[in-house]
DNA sequence: AACAGTCTCAACCGCCTCGAG
DNA sequence: TCTCGAGGCGGTTGAGACTGT
């Protein structure tokens, strides 16, 4: 073997770097880009260990990466992911333009995770803290404008008014199923449990569905009740996710300033036609007439990567098969989940 | 002003996967 | 086919900043 380990060495310095070994690092990388990150240290004059220089370049040196506050948009999306993937940081910061991994978790880790904490839902399953919410089903409340009201209005706090989002009764079935242990959440990833009685294909994809119907219930129980801003602004959201917020904006008033919508019902099967209705005038959409299960469906459906961006395709299914929840698992030995 | 407690986040640690040899 | 190191990743640490008393 020609191969030598990258970071063993003696006299090598760890801590905090200093400027000038950032200038070195950023010196050589400027002129002969990124990789073999064994060698760099030795040709960088840096007593670092190469795997010390990769950390400190793609977590901090590289020229865009975006630093300072996590936006609205972007706390929700690092949630929503965090719901279905758990955590996985590296995929979480794919969907979060010029953020690291690294920037991510410790996001999670410092501000997002004890907030929900503090609005009663558990950061781990995403489902309400049982100590502090005696009905699983109904979605508790997550303030995403409690940070930037905390400063100027210290003394309030929307997150003590009571969850007030009765939601449908399709989407009540469907958290309830999640929440009474058909489906398991463990770590964070949701792996469904019940078994469906049909080709290990379409239980993987039925899973997946059911996956994404735990993490759409936490989103817009706390989208919808949480304050949203306009996601015209907001960057990298893919269409149909941007849809469900205009959709809500549309039917109600003074959604961006408001804190406690206090929504009286809200029609979760109407939300989905109205996200199909709108998708209809776009490209690669799946109409309700199409079978999710069935079909080879394209991968670019169900990336599992992009699980924004099937949104539009499970809840056409959903639509569909408002019961998928209850079918039978009877001759499933399916054991492959998602 | 001094101290203690808390918070933040850059950096490190150790495990895992992949691929070169 | 096997070995083993590079690179990737998530978990954890600890120094410095901040806040409260």
């Amino acid at each position: 073997m020609s191969k030598r380990p990258y970071c063993i060495g003696e006299g090598l310095k760890k801590g905090a770097w200093t400027t000038e070994e950032d200038k070195k690092l950023i010196s050589y990388i400027h002129d002969h880009g990124e990789g073999g990150w064994r060698d760099i240290p030795e040709k960088a004059g840096l007593k670092r260990c190469g795997k010390s220089c990769r950390l400190r370049w793609t977590n901090y040196l590289k020229p865009d990466i975006k630093r300072g506050e996590f936006s609205y948009e972007e706390e929700q999306i690092i949630i929503m992911l965090h719901a279905s993937r758990g955590n996985k940081w590296s995929v979480i910061a794919r969907h979060l333009p010029k953020r690291t991994d690294n920037e991510v978790k410790n996001y999670w880790n410092t501000h997002l995770k004890k907030r929900l904490i503090d609005d009663g839902i558990d950061p781990v399953t995403h489902k309400p803290l049982a100590s502090s919410n005696p009905n699983p089903v109904e979605p508790m409340k997550f303030d995403f404008q409690k940070k930037s009201n905390q400063d100027e209005h210290s003394s309030q706090s929307s997150s003590t008014t009571p969850a007030s989002l009765p939601l449908s009764s399709n989407l009540n079935s469907v958290k309830s199923k999640i929440s009474s242990g058909e489906t398991q959440i463990e770590s964070g990833h949701v792996s469904c449990k019940k078994r469906f009685g049909r080709s290990s294909s379409t239980s993987r994809l039925l899973n997946k569905v059911a996956a994404r119907a735990s993490s759409i219930g936490n989103i817009l129980s706390t989208s919808i009740e949480g304050t949203l801003r306009s996601p015209a602004s907001s960057s990298g959201l893919p269409d149909s996710f941007s849809q469900s917020y205009e959709y809500m904006i549309d039917n109600k008033e003074d959604l961006g300033t408001s804190i406690d919508l206090n929504i009286p019902e809200y029609d979760f099967p109407q939300f989905l036609e109205q996200l199909i209705n709108d998708d209809d005038e776009n490209e690669n959409i799946v109409g309700p007439e199409q079978d999710l299960l069935m079909s080879d469906f394209p991968s670019t459906f169900v990336d599992e990567d992009d699980i924004l961006g099937d949104i539009t395709s499970w809840s056409t299914y959903l639509l569909d098969h408002p019961n998928f929840m209850y079918e039978s698992d009877q001759d499933s030995d399916e054991k492959n989940f998602l």
